[in-house]
DNA sequence: TCAAAAGTGTTTGTCCTACACCCATGT
DNA sequence: ACATGGGTGTAGGACAAACACTTTTGA
């Protein structure tokens, strides 16, 4: 119990990063190879410490986003997921990180910035199986974020950031679908999110592939809301596929 | 940037408690009044810096809870809501505060513990209206925690919590009410509740009130998740209350 | 003319809402 | 008896899954 002398112990404070991307119908994380210890050499969400005690803490987020991967995260909306803060969680000492989570469209390899050895992308299949350690506690930290995601595109149009400016029903889809884990029907899902009063708002052109009939362009705001929401199957047959 | 002699800086940690309870059909937040600068005397969420470097986050909400209020947090089921760290959000000086929530039974005026100088119940639409300011940016976190217990209640059997190990399903309704803010039809909910695999458990006796039939009594495990959801109406025809 | 992808119609069953109605108790 | 709250039946509408079917393109 404290008493007349006492002083609240300090603490020292990081931000880990969560960043979804499409690459070729999969969902993938960005992931860095850490270039000091602890954990040097090994895979870890980018993050890193505050950089001055007045320095916000989704505003330390953007900035790491951009040293560590060069990703201009001023069009990125990034969520807070949750604080990390067990006291054995990082062997240098008493680390807290508060973690956040965004969504990015597809993008070509990031450049590898100044504190990170590498920044690259990994599918979100090859850690959940196992076969790729995180360091610290990343591996949960990615866990909770995957499930906010998966939550999240149910009630706000946040999947749409994950596309292009403009983008077919079809290619909406495909988020759902890779970030859900599981196949949906073509036809109702295009009626279900065309039924949503102001998610999808038409851009009056078309998307031409090498085959079958062209499909309409949209455009949406990722951060509205959505009323009736997008709900995922709960128990109903659905195909696996992640 | 960082250069080779640059060192983290550290920052003060607190945590901050939400505790819902519904007194007389009414739903009450736990507050403090301050002891100390700043704010004193005024209305605040319980809570505190954590006690030493090595004190785990959520142990540390419990410690403020037995502290502040003289409640055991042991049963309590203590949810993270989030971090608030904005820099100018303490004038003593970066002090970032990870928010609990709890929800708790009916319970008699909490005792005023060692830290506070008083701590008591306070009807939520009392400060959801203005006329109870809070210090710091507690009003912000208190919203935040009423929507996410708003939320909560309709994945998970956390209304529970509200209730008597045994209670009835009209006593329950009046939880969902209280926390949502209108009112439900008794008919429908009563077999809505029922429908839900796994979530009410009959106890196989009654509760005899002065006027009426009896009601069945049931219990229910208040951490289980709930499927299908109680899904709050959205839009419909619903009678407001707070 | 065929394959492929976009988009539409329709059926069928499930769920929800609203409300009529019956049941069990205290006074 | 009757008021009061507990509990059941049921009709009508909204919604969603499943899938047959039509449209529009490139080859």
């Amino acid at each position: 119990m404290p008493n007349d002398t006492w002083q609240p112990p300090s603490v020292l404070l990081t931000v880990d990063l969560v960043i979804f991307t499409l690459r070729s119908s999969a969902l993938h994380v960005l992931l860095v190879e850490r270039g000091i210890e602890p954990y040097k050499g090994e895979a870890a969400l980018p993050g890193g410490f505050i950089a001055d005690v007045g320095e916000d803490i989704v505003d330390a987020a953007r900035r790491e986003l951009r040293e560590e991967a060069d990703l201009d995260a001023a069009k990125l909306h990034l969520e807070q997921l949750g604080t990390y803060g067990r006291p054995d969680r990082d062997p240098r000492g008493r680390i807290v990180s508060v973690a956040y989570l965004a969504i990015a469209p597809g993008l070509p390899e990031p450049e590898a910035g100044t504190d990170a050895s590498a920044a690259f992308w990994c599918p979100v299949a090859e850690v959940a199986s196992g076969h790729r350690p995180l360091a610290f506690d990343h591996r949960q930290i990615l866990d909770d974020g995957l499930e906010r995601a998966r939550a999240k595109i149910e009630h706000t149009a946040l999947a749409t950031a994950f596309c292009t400016p403009s983008f077919t029903i079809a290619e909406l889809q495909r988020v759902y679908e890779a970030v859900w884990g599981f196949e949906l029907d073509p036809r109702n899902f295009y009626r279900k999110v065309q039924s949503v009063p102001g998610f999808l708002v038409p851009v009056g052109a078309d998307r031409r592939t090498t085959k079958g009939r062209p499909a309409r362009l949209f455009r949406a705001d990722p951060w509205q809301g959505l009323r009736p929401p997008i709900l995922r199957p709960l128990s109903p047959s659905r195909n696996e596929e992640v």
